[in-house]
DNA sequence: GATTTATCGATAAAATTTTCTCCATTAAAA
DNA sequence: TTTTAATGGAGAAAATTTTATCGATAAATC
């Protein structure tokens, strides 16, 4: 009996650690470092080294004591933790401002992400190529999402269109939903929903500053210089 | 002696969930609902009761037992603690594709936040005037984020400039930072630093994506269908 | 070759966040 | 008026996440 590597669950603040990791990484590696311990890796961010630790223990690679990890290795290895070295192809729904921008936005590629086609109700807009994209009705959207295979929908409309957009996609086989509406949906057990709500930062943003400004105090937010 | 309110400290958690309270209750504002229980609220997102009632309480609204909050007064303290109902005027640097769908997301105004002018240095961009906003050369910032008392930035330039940018800002003294490049950045303990990554957000997604593939289990991510 | 130093890996401790439990309160029902 | 059911509030418990500790190991230094 082969034994396949068991799929670690990884807690979601490590799993967003991550394409940090990577980033720096990257460029570490174009300086042609090869390797890079731990603590170098947390004194950039001002994380905990230990927790650095922990978080590339999630990806198999092992470290030497007094050298690190090969940074060539971490690379790859995070890549490959993050489904980011095989493409994924992925439906946009909603043509608006933001969709645009993700339309535009060449460095999904880089994520593994690979938008083939956005979808709008405008008539205005389908038909229309934007970046090089094709914007189609929506309603072609079951039947190419089953032909092409496409698992993923990027949710871009406005929040009262969302819950129904993300209806059309589940029902046309649909298995991750990225989205960007400021909507709660409501989706099966089985398909995979992760939200990118721009509110949510902003109001951590908002938030304190107001704090900041209330108390004139300047040692409440000890903790914001951090990454 | 007056003591004011103590300036509460509150988790980034519960920071990131009232938005998505907000946004419920002003629908149900809309449809003329005078009250709400936080088992309601709760049921709409699937999330706890009490953490709800916790999350509230951070508002300083006092429900009822057995009628719940008032909804008007819940939007009000919500928009209230988080800093949404004095508007703060932002500049951005970096005009670029996500830039431009910034300066374009009119909901903006009803986060508090007023996008005033856009900066870059690319000299096409320079003069030219995006969603009515003008596009001004960099060097102009520190004089009018001064004139005018900007106190929020937002980073939407390639990673290798963001630290810079974020330099210049600083000087320039500006007090909070919108980050959407994917660099660390580095910042005076007294300025507050807020990332919106998106890679972050997808990492989840595509690492999700990829294990469900792996195992062809369906119970792995049953804590997927929340909000 | 011995000693020192930096680092990893594993485990334990601390801190934070989420969930649970119980009780007092309140409006509606009997 | 009394009873009942739903709810908020407070605090305890559980779970999760982060940070600290410690021994082992490998390179650098003496």
């Amino acid at each position: 009996m082969i034994f396949k590597e068991k799929p670690v669950i990884v807690s979601r603040s490590t799993l967003k650690r991550l394409p940090l990791y990577l980033h720096l990484l990257e460029g570490l590696m174009a300086q042609g470092l090869e390797h890079v311990s731990c603590t170098q890796i947390a004194k950039e961010f001002d994380f905990d080294p230990t927790q650095v630790r922990k978080d590339l223990e999630v990806t198999g690679e092992v470290g030497t004591a007094r050298i690190g990890f090969r940074v060539a290795g971490l690379v790859d290895s995070i890549k490959e933790f993050l489904g980011w070295n095989n493409a994924h192809d992925a439906f946009l729904v909603g043509a608006g401002n933001l969709g645009k921008a993700l339309l535009g936005y060449r460095d999904f590629e880089k994520y593994g992400l690979n938008i083939v086609a956005a979808f709008d109700n405008d008539p205005r807009k389908v038909g229309t190529r934007i970046f090089g994209k094709e914007v189609l009705p929506l309603n072609k959207l079951p039947n190419l999402s089953k032909r092409m295979h496409v698992h993923i929908g990027i949710v871009s409309v406005p929040a009262e269109y969302a819950q129904s957009a993300v209806d059309l996609m589940v029902n046309a086989g649909i298995k991750a939903i990225w989205n960007f509406a400021p909507a709660p949906l409501r989706i099966p057990a089985d398909v995979i929903l992760e939200n990118a709500r721009l509110t949510q930062s902003l109001a951590v943003l908002t938030n304190n500053l107001k704090r900041n400004r209330d108390q004139g105090d300047n040692n409440a937010n000890s903790d914001v210089s951090k990454i």
